[in-house]
DNA sequence: CTGAAAGCGCTTACAG
DNA sequence: CTGAAAGCGCTTACAG
């Protein structure tokens, strides 16, 4: 009957002893069976599963060097991405490479409220950075400890591959519809961006959005001082909140932009809840083209972002820059808008 | 000018070479400040900056013993699993639990289509089984490893934590609630269950709603053989397609039992495309009572199970059991019938 | 076919 | 306050 020390794992020494051979052997009957004779790996083998012994896993990565998982650096907490049906969406396209590859996800949250103290308690080949400053210190880092990433929903970077969305495009593609229809009373239900915009403006896709918006805006001669603005957090409830109090105006706009699906949803709840009619009384747009947009009733018109495939290119770029490949490639990708029924030219 | 070895990250040992100090120096410059002097700590930390030395993760994890991750074996790929509400839901409950305890997340698909031989490649602390069996390989790995971990959606185990449902009592009472209403003709929009259900009969969750549903019926002196049964993915198109065909039968049924919320989705689409109202002309419930469905129009009538305090529980026992408190916890969490707007007497 | 040795990088008692 | 040594468990050239 082997024995092992109480209460540790057995480890290959454990099983080396009790089979009586090199610890070696014990690591060619797991990796290299061909290395050895079948008797010996079929002894060294049931030693083990008599043990309970497996390879630590641990060890196991550090000898090679990789851990087959990549992991997401997330700029909130686990419970507000996951409620996020944008970042669902994102991360089913990057599960598909991750599938595809046989890659583990590895979710990374900030730790202590500082995504870049997250970084070291993460065992990965690489992170997809998601909506962070290219000027900030987890890029920084991960530069300085040599990490391959790829950034997402940021600014331009030359240093490392990014896929990016051409969110200028699509926000001045809705609001020139929006004005086409006839709307002159706008409200803009928009993302809230971070603490510093004051000193350093918009950033990111926020930043081009916002931008897009004023260059349509500018076309037909208006500024954004002619628009309303909102800005709240990415939930249903506060984009229904915040359209309450939109409506609350004394010239009520005849549409609202929200700057995102979920924002969109929250407004018709609320438009309906108080009665109006969502086109007839108050256009409504989105941003993002959720799956449940198509289904939403009225059905949602809303500029398309192929989130999924930026979920998919970014797993695709991360993984082949952890296997060596030295491009930095920087992926645009387009958007559409998806004239649906929830806008529609105002009432006079 | 400190030198490093070309192409390799710089270790522990490159940084005590550099800085003229011993390894042990350089852990405690970042780990035990207080064991070595200032001059000496910051002389060390700014030859590190330097170099672009930062201590292994996985050296460190290996050495700790303990990863700060818990694992979530999935019994399907991640983009089926992100795909589906329920688990975005559930995964929500594990993140908020995350969040407070300061763990990552590590999503563990199949392998090579083997859940099995995704356990060795997950370097985490202990995992949340999703919907396996009890008797499965599995398991057995788990407990042969010696690596805690808690099972969701599956049979009562006696030998670790686990988090149930009482799927029995809410598929009992929103059949008998059918029932009350007077429908006869209820067609069972069900989830396909496993390859060997033909030998080993309904297990977990879908075997406890089926048997529930079987006890309502027969208290009202019905059977199995007495209801239209579809069995299909988890995908609201799957109901969809399953739907129809259900409505093609001679006898159409007055009521559409779906047991899932999404399956319920797809029903309401197929109905409503063929002109038909809900609940009007055909009543659906459904099973989850994910937040949409309170959204959905007409509001959904259905089950409840409380799936992201789910997750809270099954995070939270991972822990304590990772922490080593070991007790085996087993939780059954209640269900109620949530009485909305898509069930209603049938026409007579 | 098999084993002794070095190495993956790190941390932590233990001496001084 | 600091360093030499042992150890976390594993794998893989290298000898035989």
């Amino acid at each position: 009957m082997p024995s092992r020390r109480v209460g540790g794992k057995p480890t290959s020494s454990d099983v080396a002893a009790a089979a009586g051979v090199s610890r070696s052997a014990v690591s060619f009957a797991f990796n290299n069976p061909q290395r050895i004779s079948t008797a010996t790996r079929e002894r060294i083998l049931a030693v083990a599963a008599d043990l309970g012994y497996a390879p630590n896993t641990l060890a196991r990565m550090l000898q090679a060097g990789t851990t087959n998982s990549i992991g997401v650096l997330l700029p909130q907490r686990l419970a507000q991405i996951l409620e996020n049906p944008y970042y669902a969406r994102f991360l089913m396209g990057v599960g598909q490479i991750c599938d595809q590859e046989g890659y583990t996800l590895l979710l990374t949250p900030p730790l202590q409220d500082s995504v870049l103290k997250a970084i070291p308690y993460a065992a990965v080949d690489g992170f997809i950075v998601c909506g962070l400053e290219t000027e900030g210190a987890e890029v920084a880092e991960l530069i300085r400890r040599d990490i391959p990433f790829v950034l997402i929903d940021s600014d331009r970077y030359e240093n490392a591959p990014s896929v990016e969305v051409d969110d200028w495009g699509g926000a001045r593609e809705v609001t020139r519809y929006l004005l086409e229809l006839g709307h002159r009373r706008i409200a803009v239900l928009s993302i809230a961006p971070g603490p510093d915009v004051a000193e350093r403006g918009y950033r990111g896709p926020l930043g081009r959005r916002m931008s897009g918006i004023e260059d349509a805006l500018a076309a037909s001669g208006l500024t954004m001082a002619d628009v309303a603005l909102a800005e709240v957090p990415v939930t249903r409830v506060d984009g229904y909140r915040a359209t309450k109090e939109l409506l609350a105006a004394p010239e009520r706009p005849t549409a609202i932009m929200a700057l995102s699906d979920v924002l969109a949803y929250g407004a018709v709840d609320a438009l309906q809840e108080l009665g109006l009619s969502v086109p007839d009384d108050v256009s409504v747009t989105g941003f993002d083209d959720l799956a449940e947009s198509a289904w939403f009733r009225p059905r949602l018109t809303t500029v398309r972002q192929p989130i999924v495939t930026k979920g998919r290119s970014a797993a695709a770029f991360l993984i082949s820059a952890v296997r060596g490949e030295d491009q930095h490639p920087h992926q645009l990708l387009g958007t559409n808008l998806m004239v649906r029924d929830s806008a529609v030219k105002p009432l006079m």
